[in-house]
DNA sequence: CCAAACCTTTCATTCACTGTAAGTGTTTTA
DNA sequence: TAAAACACTTACAGTGAATGAAAGGTTTGG
């Protein structure tokens, strides 16, 4: 059964909408605590996000802006904003459906099923900036061509993405490689790293791993003459 | 640059679209003649289609089934016909987007780029029952997960999916996996089709490849209890 | 300039993929 | 029913990519 994360701050319209979702088939699962939005949606590891947009707290640009970097979840924004350039804002930030209320309630689920039909078989996608990443296979999706990675450098690469462009301990790596840190050679993860880096300039990717000295690396885009 | 296939019979429309996507920087061309318009579609191997669904001939939905059925071409729908339930049969068709006229050139562009971002790196997917197969990494995504194929097996699959349900002679296969015909033990195809065989069974992949003896081969939906 | 941190290249090992071989089933036809 | 043609399976050894270890080079910051 397919899981929906529902994202509306107003009581009447959520249980509405839930129920809604609930007798077409869906799990479909509220959030009534509108802090860390995001983070609270990945939790539930839903097949779609549907989100408001005019939420307390962080704005729904916010959240969707966040859900797409850290995830591939597919997001549909259901709201009352009916100006062009929020519809517009949306789309920019990789939305995969606007919808405004009020909203015929076989659109909204045509537009739920058509959606989740789209994403059938990508529930393993990261979204890289310009790429795709297969969690599984590590296979790389890049100006239209695809590659796969070897196995640790697809699980560095994978942890890197979830952090943003934050530094990544050197010990998170290694328990992301080795499940664990001992009997470890600190080398092998720089070889590693190393490797990787090949490989992103051989496939033009526009980044850089670059050391934070004493922690570990970040992933940063590269200083391009663009 | 971007390749975008117009289908829409009025003339002045069309050329108005052909302008509008040409000036955003896309490379857009239009179709005159009615006969066929999936097929004319096709040959113009575009990233997206956008689809009239007032057509002369052949209705619009016709068109969306097949394009959708022959490929994995991203469809958007334009249409005056501003009925529900249009629109609930285009999207239950596999249409990616749909708008109605007369539709802000701003909203129009912007779901077009928002389209075309949702099928990055998905140029090199072909479609098969129930799954998806990259064509270069032969990455096979089904019931929500991916996994490889072996490079041969790959090449087997790729060659069964442009043939449908239709055998495939030997010798098809011979070109595909090793570029020639010589110099093969003719069973080493045979012991690539076992493994095949297997990894289909592995993934539960609901096909079948069945002998044509004399000639081949075909892939055949498994006679299931569904 | 020195030491710590960081990087790169090379090499042997390992493991998945592959074709060969050898033998077992199955269908067709006389 | 027999035998020939075709189809299938399993086991095995060769190959090549991925990996960690080793050894040595480069950068950074005090």
């Amino acid at each position: 059964m397919k899981r929906i994360a529902v994202v509306e701050d107003e009581i009447f319209m959520r249980e509405e909408l839930l129920d809604l979702l609930h007798k077409a088939g869906y799990q479909a699962d509220g959030i009534s605590d509108f802090e860390d939005v995001a983070g609270q949606v990945l939790g539930l590891s839903p097949d779609l996000a549907l989100l408001d947009l005019n939420l307390p707290g962080a704005s729904g640009f916010q959240v969707c802006r966040e859900l797409k970097q850290k995830s591939a979840v597919p997001v549909l924004v259901l709201t009352s904003r009916d100006q062009l350039r929020d519809e517009l804002h949306a789309l920019d930030l990789g939305a995969d459906e606007y919808l405004t209320k009020p909203c015929r309630k076989e659109r909204l689920l045509a537009r739920v099923a058509n959606v989740l039909k789209r994403y059938e078989g990508r529930q393993n996608l990261m979204e890289g900036p310009g790429f795709l990443l297969d969690r599984q296979t590590y296979t790389l999706y890049i100006h239209g061509n695809s590659a796969i990675l070897p196995k640790n450098q697809g699980k560095i690469l994978e942890v890197f993405l979830t952090h943003g462009e934050e530094a990544v301990p050197k010990e998170e790596l290694y328990m992301a490689i080795w499940g664990t840190m001992e009997y470890i050679d600190e080398n092998a993860l720089q070889v590693n790293l190393t490797r990787l880096k090949k490989t992103m300039a051989n496939l033009n990717m526009r980044l850089q791993v670059v050391p934070v000295r004493g922690v570990g690396y970040r992933l940063v885009p590269e200083p391009g003459q663009g």
